[in-house]
DNA sequence: GTACTTTTACTCGGATACCGTCTGTCCGAGTAATTATGG
DNA sequence: CCATAATTACTCGGACAGACGGTATCCGAGTAAAAGTAC
């Protein structure tokens, strides 16, 4: 369907409740997973994605959890999609002008790769403080990271 | 792998080899697929979707095929984009955050919206038209035409 | 030569199959805090 | 009380199954031009 994964848009809550966790304190994958609505073992695969991105840090053993690895300050949304998604284009071209006329590079490829620039910028341009400064932290959701938090 | 269909690039390919034929001539699809390289059968699929849409005619019967149905000053590349691709957004909300916060509508929605709309401008600036005005039409790309259209 | 029929070469649309990706599930291994045990 | 062992609750990482979309292929139906046929 030429979509974003959802895995995207439940890492970028995940982070968000780690920004609330006060410091030295984690959150059990579980907890998170089960939080979001997500299967709980493909969402830590997600996690790790996050951290192998050193946008979280995992901490394993007993009392073991997730926490953010920067400020929230800098963490932008791009970075999460980039974790995510991976690095590669949503346009790739398979070569189909190419392959008739030697116009080296492709016209539409310079467009789609300008157009996907554009679409990156905005995702650069707010970060998980900026996204959700306004997000009331006294509601629920602080709630759970209070009940679900460890040391 | 969250990327646009190749199907797109090679419905702009097509629309690019139309934009070469002489008034109420027409090129059969076969002819079409076969220098894009596409599956015949399924690339006629994709010319339907485009005829749907009005951006290109389809004439049945014998000596029939495919011809432009717009000028190609007036056909943007996101029109072949919507023909292809569909209508839906490339980021659709799954809900996770309204499901904990009663927040409408989710900041995540608006940036991904957002960006999404810088995307599309990108793709609504150009045209065939404009994107290929600096094509040679004397390459071997105008000979093919030359020697496949119909009437 | 004209009227009619047949053939031909297209488009149209459905049914189906293959394959890769996303999601979900299971299992074993590693790690560290807690608890239990033995002196 | 202290050192060591066992338990517990996590993360880590691979293997695998199911669902779904994009691509590919096949087949029958519709359409219109061309070719053939009858008078």
């Amino acid at each position: 369907m030429m979509q974003i994964k959802t895995g995207f848009e439940q890492s970028v809550y995940a982070i968000c409740l780690l920004s609330m966790l006060p410091e030295k304190a984690v959150l059990p994958g579980e907890a998170l997973s089960n939080q979001i609505g997500a299967s709980p073992t493909y969402f830590q695969k997600l996690l790790r994605k996050l951290a192998d991105n050193d946008l979280i840090a995992s901490v394993p053993g007993k009392k073991g959890g997730f926490k953010l690895n920067k400020k929230p300050s800098k963490i932008r949304i791009y970075d999460i999609f980039l974790a995510i998604e991976g690095m590669q284009t949503l346009y790739f071209s398979n070569g189909v002008f190419n392959h008739m006329t030697d116009h080296e590079p492709c016209v539409l490829s310079d467009l789609m790769g300008k157009a996907e620039s554009s679409w990156k910028d905005v995702l650069k341009s707010e970060t998980i403080e900026s996204l959700f400064k306004d997000l009331d932290k006294e509601t629920n959701l602080q709630q759970f990271v209070n009940e679900n938090m460890v040391v």
